[in-house]
DNA sequence: ATCCTGTCGGCTGTCGACACCTTAAATTTT
DNA sequence: AAAATTTAAGGTGTCGACAGCCGACAGGAT
């Protein structure tokens, strides 16, 4: 008889890790703001030690950055480089979309269907945080039907790194409505199990989201 | 087990991340081998600290892997693992060869094209060691040609989880010239400013390659 | 001999302290 | 008053120590 294995509480350098990315995406910690790691041990009452180490891994990640001098900053991204994660985002999810079309199985493609259903559920109602969330179930949904954990985890990183904007990208009347049409082509192909076509569309889906991205990120002239 | 004098200039912990890497890169560290915080440190004769942060970066860098237990071990790809890395640098360096077949200078075609002139060399020559050299060589070039800093790193990052493999891969006779023959039609495409033909040869080319490494693995055994 | 259980040692997570560097303020010098 | 030099403060890099967890081993009970 197997037992649950008891719950151990994760390590202060994991939960502060969380922490940190969790402020920077509520707004909390913004772009190009110092960060200091006595400042934050003394906030959490734990020593320097595990800050440390969860700066360290924020750093890989992209989120923070570390000057010459040693200085931690938020991640702040330039026009350039949105313009650069969404190239590699376009060229890992066309790749992820095609092997999707290839191998998806029935039950796969009905998820994905279903998928589509809440998007436009959601659309109706004009629930906007709603619309991301569908929106990007929908994207994480065809790379784990890839079933390539390294594509995965690129993405991931990538997708975390222009966060703040996820919510931006729905500002405008119709951007629910373009996106769910662009979803719905996709989800054919894959249904038609036409690679080529999936990945296609794809691309010109995420072309269209970087060009509105582009146009709202220039109107409000927070990042040059 | 004297230890080559560490440098001041750096801080330790990058020291130590970078004579790690190379550790494992030289096979000093196999694949599995179980790390110490504690061992390494008396190793170096500095503390634990400096090699914990080193470990953790090279942890997210996928070059070691910890399990539940916080037990550290050289990175060990499974023939799964590899083929997802190469799908990953198939899209990503497609991507790249096609943004560099539009936006390459005349002079950077010119480089290319000298580094082509360096493998023929090379081959005349049988020198492994150096192919590989210019084999790597031509593949960043084209990287650094798209511009595209996130691109670079991803490309980096994947590529140095399979280093072990650079050398296997041109084991057998005729590899040097395959590659070879593989770099000339993506040059020509570049050259002709054809960024959907550079795609194409190159993700055959690679193809090839993954093939070609898939081939030696199961020949060796060595992974599963 | 087999199974428990208490003990020991090894390893990670965390802590507090200190040395050192950089930057900015304060003081002296011309 | 301006420039140069010293001083102070704020932060990062590194250290040594300790606690808690885990597996190994040994000795006693069945």
């Amino acid at each position: 008889m197997t037992q649950k294995p008891l719950e151990k509480a994760l390590p202060f350098y994991l939960q502060i890790q969380h922490e940190i990315k969790e402020r920077i995406w509520q707004g909390e910690y913004k772009p190009g703001d110092r960060l200091f790691e006595a400042q934050l041990a003394k906030q959490f009452s734990i020593s320097r030690s595990p800050v440390r180490e969860a700066i360290r891994t924020l750093i890989n990640e992209g989120l923070l950055s570390m000057n010459e001098k040693s200085q931690i900053t938020v991640y702040k991204p330039t026009l350039k480089d949105v313009k650069d994660i969404y190239g590699c985002r376009i060229a890992l999810e066309s790749a992820a979309v095609a092997l999707a079309a290839e191998r998806a199985t029935v039950a796969e493609i009905a998820e994905l269907g279903s998928i589509i259903a809440g998007t436009e559920a959601a659309i109706e109602k004009n629930g906007k945080e709603e619309i991301v969330k569908w929106n990007t179930k929908f994207h994480e949904k065809i790379i784990l039907i890839s079933d390539n954990k390294r594509l995965k985890k690129l993405v991931d990183e990538l997708q975390s790194l222009i966060y703040y904007y996820r919510l931006l990208n729905i500002e405008g009347e119709e951007r629910g409505a373009i996106i769910l049409k662009g979803h719905k082509e996709i989800f054919k192909a894959i249904s038609e199990r036409n690679p080529e076509k999936a990945a296609q569309c794809l691309m010109e889906h995420t072309k269209e989201d970087l060009k509105n991205l582009i146009h709202l990120i220039e109107g409000k002239e927070e990042i040059k």
